[in-house]
DNA sequence: CTGTTAGCGCGTTCAC
DNA sequence: GTGAACGCGCTAACAG
């Protein structure tokens, strides 16, 4: 069914079921509703295809996150939905699994779907993409970090800082013997990023970064075990595990439990992200604190902003937002140190 | 830019580029090695709105879970995504919120993309959804549980019948005063269908149900403190909460380690899912095994097959697969009861 | 306020 | 193996 058999059955033309369907345009309340009336009966649904290929306008935005499987993205991806959604833009999502070729890969197939903006969770990306993108002359935003050398927009946080104000805050408590355990990633990636943050702040204070990685990004909670395995077979004297996030703080933490290491008296733990587990669990997790939402929400705006093109003198201006990133002490490691 | 520069520049009619550009089309090897040459130096990008239209294949398929911040929907989602990227078919994901007039937005607003399929986490569905699918013709599969009047296909398993057969378990084992805590829905919702087939277990051993909720779906780790302030209130002999969902039963054990009520000896607790948490946290959850990527998997597998029509034999066989849901016993609640 | 004309950028179909 | 004509279903732009 078309728009033409709508019409047809008015007696009018199809232009005017076009106008009809949107709000901005005139047409006569008495045909309108007379429209919608019979577009109801009918069970006519327009085809927005078609409409997007006349128009111009797809109605889509494209978001890339390493993973869905990860609460804090999800959050973010929800945020940006529930920004969206109101204006009737379509989220077209993709999961690059942190492979900067499967990237470019989905970033080619959503430019042929011609989305109104695109955002990128910051990954470090391939020449190609970064060059399509421009050509594409599609708004780009890239968030969950500050890159060197932005794209455009940017709505995020440095995880450098952030990291190396947790670990500062953790050595002012009195910490020393601190041991990072992330991921294996030398690219830009925001688990490096956090990594620099952790041996600059040991630096800073005269102590040797003391450095484990067994896990590929994401490190999850079911990681743990083994992460606790290795922290303790590599340094053995370890106060206070750092893990590059919550989930793998928490596994570390029920490892521990199940081997009757208390924590944090005999091990303390932190984490990164406050993610509803570091809240929920017992005791609660120590971490930095994002706001994934406000980082899906500003992004939100920004690409509703971005909808209607600029005035000249904004034309081109890139838009820098920062979230906050604040340490969080808990129960994990507290910030009176008790290791014994 | 369009197909037309790209063949201006090789000398040779679009036509030609836009066969070049797909694997099963008849095109001199030279020529396609030229053409992609062309494309990737200039940067072509295809229209696929363009394409979709003449072709009448959009190349999308849609997913409604009631929500994305949910481990399980979200793996789920991801083998769906899984199986159907290779073919070069994209998501639309579609977050319902567990509203059920929000589900119907989003069904028209997905409809007007012509998707090729449509999956749908069943919840009970407005009459108007279900007019618009038939009238559309498009595939539709529900995911998640066994309706009782489908649409078309499914692949899930019998919520109530999944938990019913955990409660009988414990029941074997030998609890008794067994307190189901779950969300506030009257509907036909998957957590409707888990408190049913706790009552029935209950009722068969001549029990009376002992139900709690003060959760709307979904009940996350964070409402754990208020439902186990609920159960103590309501239920103060309780032996054992059995809890709508993993993480819920996260969140209660989390709230007894907080108040020192030693889980399982004080309190024990079930799950429902097996998800992630239950399996890592120390004690583990007692759950039932559902596997959310194999309902993602075997979903994908079918809408691919609805791609290619069907021999005219099978034409509007609906498919019903059933994925297995079986008890899995864990520290939280043990075969071997230890409640005081 | 409404209708007409003319594309949007491709793929289908048929020639050759 | 390649090209030309046509249409997919809708909306922009203009006319009235």
């Amino acid at each position: 069914m078309r728009m033409q058999d709508v019409a047809k059955r008015l007696g009018i033309s199809a232009m005017t079921v076009s106008r009809a369907l949107r709000a901005d345009t005139t047409v006569a309340p008495a045909t309108r509703e007379a429209v919608l009336k019979a577009i109801e009966e009918l069970g006519y649904v327009p085809n927005q295809i078609a409409g997007s290929l006349a128009s111009r306008r797809s109605g889509f935005a494209a978001v890339l996150v390493p993973s869905l499987n990860n609460s804090h993205f999800s959050e973010t991806v929800l945020a940006l939905n529930a920004a969206l959604e109101p204006h009737h833009i379509q989220l077209l999502i993709g999961s690059t699994d942190y492979d900067r070729e499967k990237e470019a890969g989905l970033v080619r197939a959503f430019l042929a779907r011609k989305p109104e903006a695109i955002v990128l969770t910051n990954d470090g990306h391939s020449p190609d993409v970064v060059r399509l993108l421009g050509q594409a002359r599609v708004p780009v935003v890239q968030i969950w970090d500050l890159p060197a050398r932005p794209i455009q927009h940017v709505v995020g946080f440095s995880n450098r800082e952030a990291m190396k104000g947790l670990i500062a805050t953790l050595l002012r408590a009195g910490y020393r013997r601190i041991t990072y355990f992330g991921e294996l990633d030398d690219d830009e990636t925001r688990g490096a990023a956090r990594r620099h943050g952790y041996c600059e702040a040991m630096r800073e204070v005269g102590l040797s970064p003391r450095l484990c990685a067994i896990a590929r990004p994401p490190a999850t909670m079911s990681d743990g075990e083994r992460a606790l395995d290795e922290v303790l077979q590599h340094y053995p004297d370890t106060e206070l595990v750092a893990c590059v996030s919550d989930p793998l703080a928490f596994g570390i933490m029920a490892a521990c439990a199940r081997r009757g290491i208390s924590v944090p008296d005999q091990l303390a733990i932190s984490g990164f992200g406050d993610f509803e587990i570091a809240r929920v669990s017992a005791p609660g997790i120590t971490t930095v604190r994002i706001d994934a939402a406000s980082i899906g929400r500003l992004t939100g705006e920004i690409v509703l902003d971005l909808l209607v093109p600029a005035a000249p003198a904004q034309q081109g201006v890139a838009i820098c937002e920062t979230v906050p990133a604040e340490p969080v002490l808990r129960g994990s490691a507290p910030g009176t140190v008790s290791v014994g």
